[in-house]
RNA sequence: GGCCCUCUGGCGAAAUGGUAAACGCGCUCGACUCAAAAUCGAGUGGGGCAACCCCCCUUCCCGGUUCGAGUCCGGGGAGGGCCA
């Protein structure tokens, strides 16, 4: 046997995983009668180059799969591409480029990329969402969704990128009024759409949440609040003089009482109806100018509350008195009934109106803490907790919650409203007017209208010629091969829908395809589904919490509906990952110059120390900052290690049975693996704890550096420690790994491979030192401390403590009043004076 | 403004309510060297003291619960996230 003197990662790293790749070992399915274990990270967006983010969420999720493998699970582990989509769609027509072309040469780069940082993957399940064997299942959910309803066509608002010229979804709206990709300026367009009907799984997608306890709370907070369930009342105020009610939604219904006037949105259907002749101008004009507003400029905190008067009155139904209805900006014609009771004296937006315009301000609840709130005239701000009502007819002196409860039956019982509940969750409009998307499987026909495509006529494929311009019209539309065609009922010439679907439509089920991905009759085999969903294990960045999670959910609720799943929830453990800064902490970006690139880092340091590197400098889910010094440290690491394993070489043929001899510091050694490997394999299976693993590592590594074995039992005790630090080393440094592995083992494993090897096991009794240190203090400080036998009892230790001489200084002459023994750690008196 | 999260050495961090700062980085000193790099060894929270004996202080601040609080509870501050 030979070992080179020197760690040269970058030719021990390719090998491996040459050996890796024919064994064939990260392949799912091997293990028929193992307990299946699926980890998951979210597959990549390839837009350019592999940056350190994705580094690090596949170096978290490969340590766990690689962990789990050698556990003896049988692990699926796969990746993809996320190919389709606006920013490929945008990068194509600034370089003239057709965007299958530039990303099937970013899935080259990536893939090498990864390949290189030696992830478990098992490749042969790779799929590509751009591929029309990925696609056409899109398509296929389309059909069926489009059978159950969940799938609809409708005319509305929608956000419209000026920069992407497409419709954008709710979630991808950010800041003020821009768009998340492209940052251009989002404005609202009416627009024919398809949309899922996500809004009537608002309700189970709420509750599931419950269900998610392995689910990061803040991510499971965030889709609560996105969900937005909010329990109120509906009640309907009659026109006076007229046949219309105006519908109002409010969650504080306790406060009717104080209602003094009613608010419709400028563009609620109502809104011409209820305006009085001599006003009709002046509302008419208001109207017209708040249809070139945005929503957001209108609604903002800051925003000048605005409005006119219709001259027209409605009835209170609680009090029966009329009060007057006008029209304002901040109130939206999208939520709850586009109309709103206004209560001045507890609603700040409510009072900052009547201020300006005049209007009463009536106080009809007093706070529980017994301040008396001052009349509306002296209100400082509105009161908005909920208290005790008063000034309300037979609801005075209830509680707020009592109220709401009473005077919502009052309005079901009198048939003028009843309890409401509104979700700020609205329903997912997909269609985008761009060409690099799954197409939509509708036929367009005189005769018939919209017509699905048969599914046997699937997958309608995106045509390879289309003009990308970016305009806005669909670019599908300027492909006349692709439109025509013929109606599936009665084939005579018919147009094809020329808009294609949302990205996160692919992302919201590719993890389902992983189980049988070349699959052509289905989209994936529900006998495999049972095996391996839910998964696992999800990592991914949290910026994802309410727009693709939130999807996924939906969607993995729908296949369960079509009886392809047999759990309503996709995923039991989300792990959420911090990012990955530059070195000066700030965003790694062009900007800023602080780009550090992996594969760079590989060819400097190998594949192992960016691993490591990932691991260690902190838990998955804080943020880290890129630091060289560091780096150097892992690397510095392994060369010890490497440098460690090498001059120990005389060990490696030590016989295990000459262990049971190791006695003094070896016996300690055997020790502190043992603890190691129990450290080691704790922190993985219950958190996370990546960085204390690698941690204990050293320190086992540090205990080793010392020792000079020479008898035959210090060899063997040297060489468990390096078999079993070459083992605990595989989930994170999985090459320099496998090298040490096969050197300290020698020719009896030469066909063995330890990325599928047992995990180590601990012999628990070997944990236990034979003496511990006790620590011990007087009135809770600590004032010295005792070694003692680990088996000593309470006396035992109590009789060291006390015959400590700095103790005994503390105690000599105090009255013990009490004395608290916590075994193995420490004892505590508790003195008088 | 609402909801949530975070705050520990020079830095990244560790710590079932039980010896705060494991491990790594950085720094200081020493060995090796003509010298340097690399490597190896020792030290490294602050203050007091002749003393690396010992004492006091220290987990953003204030208070509480407890024999004992970085950890639990209440209040405040700063920073961050999400939603408005």
């Amino acid at each position: 046997m030979s070992m080179n003197e020197r760690y040269e990662p970058q030719s021990i790293e390719t090998r491996w995983q040459k050996r890796w790749d024919e064994a064939g070992v990260f392949k799912a399915g091997r293990r028929p009668q193992a307990e299946p274990r699926y980890v998951l990270e979210m597959f990549p967006y390839p837009s350019g180059a592999m940056h350190m983010g994705h580094a690090r969420v596949y170096t978290i999720g490969d340590a766990l799969a690689r962990f789990l493998r050698m556990r003896g699970h049988d692990v699926l582990h796969p990746i993809g591409y996320d190919a389709l989509g606006l920013p490929a769609e945008n990068a194509a027509i600034k370089d003239g480029r057709h965007p299958a072309e530039r990303t099937a040469e970013n899935i080259v780069s990536f893939r090498a990329d990864m390949k290189r940082l030696g992830f478990s993957f098992d490749w042969d399940r790779e799929i590509v969402t751009a591929d029309p064997s990925y696609y056409r299942w899109n398509q296929w959910f389309f059909l069926k969704m489009l059978e159950k309803g969940i799938v609809y066509r409708r005319q509305g608002k929608a956000n419209w990128c000026t920069g992407c010229m497409t419709v954008i979804a709710n979630e991808q709206v950010v800041d003020d009024n821009l768009c998340e990709r492209c940052s251009s300026p989002v404005v609202e367009k009416v627009i024919g759409e398809w949309a899922f009907r996500i809004t009537t799984y608002a309700d189970r997608l709420l509750a599931g949440l419950d269900t998610l306890t392995a689910w990061p709370e803040r991510i499971t907070t965030m889709q609560r609040n996105w969900i937005g369930k909010s329990t109120g009342a509906e009640i309907d105020f009659e026109l006076q003089g007229g046949a219309e009610k105006i519908k109002v939604f409010t969650t504080r219904i306790d406060t009717i009482f104080g209602c003094t006037y009613v608010v419709l949105a400028p563009e609620h259907p109502l809104t011409a109806a209820v305006t009085r002749p001599e006003r009709r101008g002046e509302v008419e004009a208001f109207v017209a100018r708040m249809k070139q507003t945005e929503a957001a400029e209108r609604t903002g905190e800051g925003a000048p509350k605005e409005g006119v008067f219709t001259g027209a009155h409605a009835v209170n139904p609680f009090t029966g008195e009329p009060v007057p209805v006008w029209i304002a900006n901040f109130v939206l014609a999208g939520y709850g009934t586009g109309a709103v009771m206004s209560v001045p004296a507890h609603d700040r937006r409510d009072l900052e109106f009547a201020r300006k315009y005049g209007l009463p301000i009536r106080t009809v609840i007093q706070p529980v803490t017994g301040d008396r709130t001052p009349p509306g005239d002296q209100l400082g701000a509105a009161t908005t907790e909920d208290g005790v009502t008063e000034g309300s007819g037979p609801f005075s002196g209830l509680p707020s919650a009592e109220a709401r409860e009473k005077m919502s039956a009052h309005a079901t019982a009198g048939g003028f409203g009843g309890t409401a509940v509104r979700w700020h969750l609205r329903d997912w409009g997909f269609s985008r007017q761009r060409y690099w998307g799954t197409p939509i499987p509708i036929v367009y026909c005189d005769a018939h209208g919209a017509v699905p495509v048969p599914i046997d006529q699937l997958p309608v494929k995106l045509p390879p010629q289309a003009i990308i311009t970016g305009t806005g019209e669909p670019p599908l539309a300027k492909v006349p091969e692709f439109v025509n065609t013929t109606c599936p009922i009665c084939a005579k010439p018919a147009r094809r829908e020329t808009e294609t679907m949302d990205t996160f439509v692919d992302s919201a089920w590719y993890y389902a395809r992983y189980l049988s991905p070349r699959d052509e009759t289905q989209p994936f085999d529900p006998a495999l589904a049972r095996r391996w969903l839910p998964v696992d294990v999800y990592v991914g960045g949290p910026e994802h919490a309410v727009m693709h999670l939130l999807y996924f959910r939906f969607w993995h609720r729908v296949m369960h509906e079509l009886g392809l799943t047999a759990e309503p929830e996709p995923c039991k453990r989300l792990v959420t990952q911090g990012i990955v800064n530059g070195p000066d902490g700030r965003k790694m970006s062009k900007r800023w110059n602080n780009v550090v690139a992996p594969g760079y880092m590989v060819d400097r340091f190998g594949a192992d120390t960016v691993r490591l590197f990932m691991l260690f400098a902190a838990p998955p889910e804080k943020d880290i900052d890129w630091s060289d010094e560091q780096v150097d440290g892992l690397f510095r690491f392994l060369t010890r290690v490497w440098r460690l394993f090498h001059a120990r070489q005389a060990c490696f043929g030590a016989s295990e049975t000459a262990l049971a001899r190791a006695a003094g510091p070896f016996l300690e050694l055997r020790r502190r693996t043992h603890r190691t490997i129990k450290k080691v394999t704790e922190g993985m299976q219950d958190d996370l704890k990546f960085n204390t693993a690698i941690a204990a590592l050293m320190e086992l590594m540090n205990g080793l550096q010392g020792l000079e074995p020479k008898a035959e039992p210090e060899q063997a005790a040297v060489r468990e420690a390096l078999v079993a630090m070459a083992a605990l080393l595989a989930p994170f440094a999985p090459h320099v790994a496998e090298e040490l592995w096969h050197e300290v083992l020698g020719p009896p494993a030469r066909d063995r491979l330890l990325a599928e090897e047992p995990w180590p096991t601990f012999d628990a009794p070997l944990t236990v030192a034979d003496t511990v240190t006790i620590a011990v203090q007087v009135n809770g400080k600590l004032r010295g401390e005792v070694q003692v036998p680990t088996a000593a009892g309470e006396a035992e230790v109590r009789a060291a403590a006390e015959a400590e001489e700095k103790v005994k200084g503390y105690l000599s002459g105090k009255a013990v009043k009490k004395v608290v023994y916590v075994k193995g750690r420490l004892v505590n008196y508790v003195v008088a004076g």
